[in-house]
RNA sequence: GGGCGGUUAGCUCAGUGGUAGAGCGGCUGGUUUACACCCAGUAGGUCGGGGGUUCGAAACCCUCACCGCCCACCA
């Protein structure tokens, strides 16, 4: 047995054990194993991210499931891998592009613009994965998957082609999210709504035929009256409803425009009259189509607006046009006022740019198996944690549309579709040399959702899909779950057709978000977000996750705060500190023999409350909440077994009777090794550590059994264990309230008069600190000794030696604080720009105070003196 | 507009019908032979407001307020 350094130093021993269970295959999943399978996908990070406190989160709860699985003895799959990130990739590299030599990817074209893509990627690539392996965690190298693989690729490819000859997927020209700033569709999802102050303008538009008489038009966004074709009134509205089949001139690009009855106004709305720009707005749109309204484009792909009807507008930018467009018109006396409104505007969420509703050529997906995927979830055949998050996905599914998954970005899996003049095919091969693939790629979610079978082959498929549990942060609950489990239900990669076997996973677990202490979200540029790799540097892999998971209620957001990880690596060092105290006394047994009929009460004690801790445990990974089981280990261990037992065992370690001695370390050593074994999956490298140095097993902790309760009866033990307690808390309290140090020795006598306690006395000294405890049942104090009462009886202080000694260490304290601040004030008053700057009534007060603390101090030395 | 979370000690959070808890921070005391990344003690809370159910409510019901998130075509 090697001794055990005075510190633990978990940069010395966490990377030592990661090389050691890699290198001995400990995460390779065998797919010919007869144990049943848990299995586990990765979410996968960007290739091209770096870890964040998220992903600490989140993989370390996957990696807790997975080793905890291993111990149970279920053969694990936890399969990783990375993510191509189209927009995120292809949005960084252009940045950089346009950085270090200000081109743009137009510039370099597509061949040469995916070349640099591919060097940025193996350049920043894959650093991730490293992380996640300094973190400790037991993923399946082996079987490491990305998005770009060549055969995903392909999958990807292959399900386009077969979802398009089933007719779900289709192209059309339809109203579309456009992204202006990177110049590309979106889907629904990708567009986030924020409030936006702005301006709503009131604009008259003149009546044709009632010359001189004018319609007001509330509008926030007058730069696309170039593009209305229509204004809209409700048809039941009596302000208006006559005017319907009338029409009113265009203010900016002077034209005739039909005023319309629809449905779809709110006559409560501004004035109750809408202006319709088919081609900028959803709404609008509709109308359109349902008045067959013509469509006029009048933005440019970037966002500038097109119409050189109007010169004034044309080229400006679309929000300086909205400026400028409500000058032109107070200019023609048509602007009638623009009052400050608030209203919700999509943002896309990669640029954070304003969105742009437009009319575009794309390809969509109609949801398949939309019904299948509710059933599943709301009977519970997926199971979700927190559940109310079934309510958020039913939601979605509800009134779920089709889904844009064509992207202009060249970042991406090449849409499998090629043209020659009219004719469209759709095929994984090009048809031929005159043929012209789509130049669009696909929406990056649509590779990610075939990630929970894609990633594994058929043998693989057969013992580990579907998947156990899938662990995931609930902002992706439609780019990602949702889908996983559409595709699951529609491309049935499943051992058989039934639902069971071709859902994706069985559990979902969604973690919170990791917020700031001010409750912000982590984000770069707000640069509120640590970096991870400095927490395990500062306070080990293991007390990051350690600390991390103690605050992390399930599904709940987690204001995060490096205390918690100080705590997490603090309670690494009192593992290692209680290690090193078992280790002193000589070696631990692998298999300690436990005699009920010769433990102590303080053993019993212990070994109870680690029966019902194990219970706890079982019971808290059962609802997935993980900070219960860290809070349960955390309180048995530093409280149970660290501050009460051991302190009582020093009795019977220390003492000559070696029955009970080696009865004592038998208990340790169980405690010891099943708190090793239940802490394994959150603190897998000191526990692996300490369960080599202590020699707990021949091998690995990795595959240990997890600790079964002894089921251990207290009887007579829990009584008297909770009066020895009961006493000792009482005595220490009393202590404190006379003002003794507690290092001053004091008598107690213990007014009770069960036989058994003469027995407990010595443990009852060591954790009193007392001289001597006398238990006289007919004791009688004389008035004004300290005195407590409870389930012992009567518990009384008596200082050794008597007031007199007492007194001689109160006065020793007040002296020894007087001196110090008697110092202060001098050293202040021989400050001699102290003296000649303060005020003087400042300077004054400390001359006085100086005076007064001397006398004092001279009476209490005199006192002091004469007690001696 | 609809939905979902949350509001408990200075801070971060546990606690789902039975005497308000932990850690940190504060204060007091401590070189007790595992650990100062520690030990002992202690102060601090009308559990967001109001109403109701109950012998009893932090917890259950109603309502309001505030914070956060999600969904939604009010220009």
């Amino acid at each position: 047995m090697a001794d055990l350094p005075k510190t633990y130093d978990p940069a010395a021993v966490e990377p030592k054990w990661y090389a050691r269970w890699e290198e001995s295959g400990s995460f390779r999943a065998d797919t010919h194993s007869p144990k049943p399978a848990f299995s586990i996908v990765i979410p996968p990070p960007n290739i091209t991210g770096i870890l964040t406190l998220g992903h600490v989160l989140n993989t370390t709860i996957q990696d807790i499931l997975a080793r905890r699985a291993r111990m149970q003895g279920f053969e694990v799959l936890w399969l990783p891998g990375t993510d191509h990130a189209g927009v995120g990739t292809q949005t960084a590299v252009e940045k950089h592009l346009r950085k270090t030599e200000n081109k743009t990817r137009h510039d370099l074209g597509r061949e040469e613009f995916l070349r640099r893509v591919l060097d940025w990627q193996d350049k920043h690539g894959g650093i991730i994965i490293q992380q996640l392996k300094r973190l400790g965690c037991s993923c399946d190298w082996s079987r490491q998957r990305y998005t770009f693989d060549d055969d995903y690729v392909r999958a990807v490819e292959t399900v386009f082609v077969e979802l398009y000859r089933k007719g779900l997927i289709y192209r059309g020209r339809r109203m579309i999210n456009w992204d202006p700033a990177a110049q590309t569709a979106l889907s629904d999802e990708e567009v986030i709504a924020q409030p936006q102050k702005g301006k709503l303008y009131y604009v008259r538009y003149e009546i044709v035929e009632e010359p001189g008489k004018h319609l007001e038009v509330a509008t926030t966004r007058p730069e696309t009256i170039m593009a209305d074709t229509a204004v809209a009134v409700h048809p039941e509205d009596p302000r208006y409803r006559h005017l319907i089949g009338k029409n009113v001139w265009r203010p900016l690009a002077r034209e005739k425009l039909p005023i319309i009855g629809d449905e779809a106004i709110d006559p409560k709305f501004g004035t109750g009259i809408l202006k319709v720009t088919p081609a900028h707005d959803k709404v609008d749109f509709e109308i359109g189509v349902r008045h067959s309204l013509p469509v006029i484009d009048g933005l440019h792909p970037d966002g500038r607006i097109n119409c050189p009807a109007v010169p004034e507008l044309d080229g400006l930018d679309r929000f300086v046009a909205r400026e400028k467009a409500a000058e032109l018109l107070a200019d023609l006396k048509l602007l009638t006022k623009a009052e400050p409104h608030e209203n919700s505007v999509g943002f896309s969420q990669r640029s954070e740019v304003p969105i742009e509703p437009r009319l575009s050529e794309q390809w969509f997906l109609r949801y398949p198996q939309t019904k299948e995927a509710l059933d599943v979830v709301r009977d519970h055949l997926i199971r979700f944690f927190p559940a109310h998050w079934e309510k958020v996905y039913a939601q979605w599914l509800e009134n779920i549309q089709d889904w844009c998954i064509s992207r202009q970005i060249w970042w991406g899996h090449r849409i499998p579709a090629w043209y020659r003049g009219d004719e469209t095919l759709v095929q994984l091969e090009s048809p031929g040399h005159d043929w012209q693939q789509d130049p669009d790629t696909l929406d990056t979610w649509f590779s990610s959702w075939l990630w929970a079978y894609e990633t594994m082959d058929a043998e693989t498929r057969r013992k580990f899909y579907p998947t156990s549990v899938l662990v995931t942060a609930p902002d992706i609950i439609f780019f990602w779950v949702a889908r996983m489990i559409i595709a699951g239900l529609e491309f049935k990669p499943g051992k058989t057709p039934a639902i069971e076997d071709n859902i994706p996973f069985r559990d979902v677990f969604f973690t919170g978000l990791i917020r700031d202490k001010q409750g912000r979200k982590m984000s770069k540029s707000l640069g509120n977000s640590p970096d991870p790799l400095d927490l395990i540097a500062k306070y080990g892999a293991d007390g990051l996750r350690f600390g991390l998971m103690r605050i992390a209620p399930s599904g709940q957001d987690i204001a995060f705060d490096e205390k918690q990880i100080e705590e997490g690596r603090n309670f690494a060092t009192k593992l290692w500190n209680a290690a090193r105290f078992r280790q002193m006394h000589g070696p631990s047994e692998a298999a300690p023999r436990l005699d009920e009929s010769s433990l102590s009460i303080y053993s019993i004690e212990v070994l109870a409350r680690l029966d019902a801790s194990i219970d706890e445990i079982k019971g808290a990974y059962d609802g997935y909440r993980f900070n219960e089981v860290a809070r349960v280990l955390y309180d048995f261990f530093w409280g149970d077994y660290c501050d009460w037992f051991v302190e009582a065992a020093k009795t019977d370690i220390f003492a000559e009777d070696p029955a009970r001695k080696v009865s004592t370390l038998a208990v340790m050593d169980h405690a010891l090794s099943a708190v090793l074994r239940l802490l394994h999956p959150f603190m897998p490298h000191i526990t692996e550590e300490l369960w080599s140095v202590m020699g707990f097993g021949a091998g690995t902790i990795q595959f240990e059994p997890l600790p079964e309760p002894l089921r251990i009866k207290p009887g007579v033990a829990w009584g008297r264990m909770r009066m020895v307690y009961d006493t000792v808390q009482a005595g220490r309290n009393l202590r404190a309230e006379s003002r003794l140090p507690s290092s001053m020795k004091v008598d107690f006598v213990l007014q009770n008069s069960a036989n058994w306690i003469a027995e407990e006395l010595p443990t009852m000294k060591r954790l009193l600190n007392a001289e001597a405890i006398t238990v006289d049942p007919h004791y009688q104090a004389t008035s004004g000794v300290p005195l407590a009462t409870g389930s012992f009886g009567k518990l009384f202080l008596l200082i050794a030696g008597g007031d007199a000694e007492a007194e001689r260490v109160r006065l020793d304290k007040e002296i020894a604080k007087l001196e110090s601040e008697l110092r202060t004030v001098e050293g202040k008053l021989s400050n001699t720009s102290f003296v000649d700057r303060a005020p003087a009534a400042v300077v004054q007060e400390h001359r006085q105070r100086k005076a007064d603390f001397s006398d004092q101090l001279a009476q209490l030395r005199q006192a002091r003196a004469a007690m001696d």
